[in-house]
DNA sequence: TCTAGATTTCCACATAGTGCAATTATTTTT
DNA sequence: AAAAATAATTGCACTATGTGGAAATCTAGA
């Protein structure tokens, strides 16, 4: 046996199931048992019996018969259940509806989940802001107004990564229009103006046609905890000081254990 | 031991272990160690073992040193990868035939789409209900079942604007038999009633000769993501607490991110 | 500080999980 | 369409590994 850095009082076999499922977690997509198998590096007979268990749960699912596997309904009980505790979440999520009646754009409320901004409220607001999102949408970290709240208040230990990887990514297709330069550097900066002016927005980046400003809601340690993003379509709306971007400033610092130092 | 029903060839640790999991699920707060082995039926040191493993996964958490233990930040992880994935349409398409066998009516699937009840999905019943109508259909909001279910269900920034339309419409032409108060009141009126029973029907009043009840598939937030109508000739069918209608509310639920509260 | 209750660790024993290979189902090839 | 190839599932013997009770450690209340 290998004893691993701190912790060894687990179950051994309830250890490699995990890293299975969390293996099935990172894929986006159903996957093959002798994928998932080969991803753990375990023997396609083992992970049969682990799945065999998840389904039984209901945290997995095989599609069909002999069918790739993939999470299943409850998997998402779990996440609602655990969501439901989260209290950033709820005390943020309560009012969302009166944020967008007042703005009348469409209000996302998002975590830091599966390597992204996550979108777990969706307000839909009067403009038809039709877009194919929903609960479970990951933002990008750079290109979206709320990936880019987390990029500037979120935390670092588990962006830094993700940051890294989608600037390589960045750099190697430089056509898209950037208003930051693609480098450590550029980030640098861009971090610096978005906490300077305590919000990020984004003028048809990520999605074209639509415009989005994005406000972080603080803990004690003034990390963001969850993030606030109007979705609108008049680039106006998200300028600094209009009428929408102060109403969601000011309905995040209401919902933030501190204060966003100036 | 060993001969449960169906299955018996998991892990009987994981197994066991996963009923751990649920059990905090269940659950909608933090819990001691010794409460969560007195509701399994399991020994602390069984379940301190287990838990030891969740903790490592981050599923579980436990706050401060030896206090209670709640569902973890890779538990949210987890189910909004789930929840991302999730097709409401396609896996509620999946036992539609199921259903129309059971019922012997027609069964149709609906979302939201081009400003109205878009039909989706379509399953013959036994009984040759023919119509005029095929994929593609748009549903009227106030007349019909299906667009009723949206009406007290669905997304009301984007449902307001048709409701408003079509009530204007029905105003001008008093003709049509009507089952409520056509005014903005009347309509709330309708809704609230809708809303209580769990599902909506209508009897010949969109297509005279036929008779309907539809119940919604509500997502996470509780709005509807889809509608599922039951299409027939007998008025009896689809009165509160037939057996179709039962069936009918019965395969939303199951086919629902959560439950609706009554 | 002392007591009560809960959590965590220890240890010998046998349950139950493991790997390999055989079997069955599914997909691709000719 | 038949056959070969690939992938999924199951059986079996072995021992690694999970189990239970009790001891040790820790936290909270008096």
């Amino acid at each position: 046996m290998s004893d691993e850095n701190g912790h060894g009082q687990g179950l051994k076999s309830l250890d490699t199931a995990l890293g299975v499922l969390a293996q099935m977690v990172a894929k986006s997509g159903p996957q093959s048992l002798s994928e998932i198998g080969r991803a753990c590096g375990l023997p396609p007979s083992k992970v049969h019996r682990y799945l065999a268990s998840f389904v039984a749960a209901g945290l997995v699912k095989q599609k069909e018969r002999s069918g790739r596997y993939d999470l299943g309904p409850a998997a998402m009980q779990l996440g609602l259940s655990a969501l439901a505790r989260h209290d950033f979440v709820n005390a943020t999520a309560d009012c969302l509806a009166e944020l967008s009646a007042d703005t009348g754009m469409t209000v996302l409320l998002s975590v830091w989940a599966n390597q992204g901004a996550t979108v777990v409220r969706w307000e839909r607001g009067a403009s038809p802001t039709d877009t194919s999102m929903g609960l479970g949408t990951t933002l990008p970290l750079l290109n979206s107004a709320t990936g880019r709240v987390f990029l500037s208040w979120g935390p670092q230990r588990a962006i830094a990564p993700v940051r890294d990887a989608q600037l390589r990514r960045l750099a190697r297709q430089p056509g898209l229009s950037a208003d930051f330069e693609q480098t450590k550097a550029g980030v640098a900066d861009l971090i610096s103006r978005i906490r300077q002016r305590g919000f990020a927005s984004v003028e048809g980046r990520f999605i074209p046609g639509l415009v989005a400003a994005s406000a972080p809601v603080l803990d004690w340690q003034g990390e963001s905890q969850a993030a606030v993003t109007l979705v609108g379509i008049a680039p106006a709306a998200v300028a600094p000081g209009s009428r929408q971007t102060e109403r969601l400033i000011a309905y995040c610092a209401e919902k933030s254990v501190i204060r966003l130092q100036t």
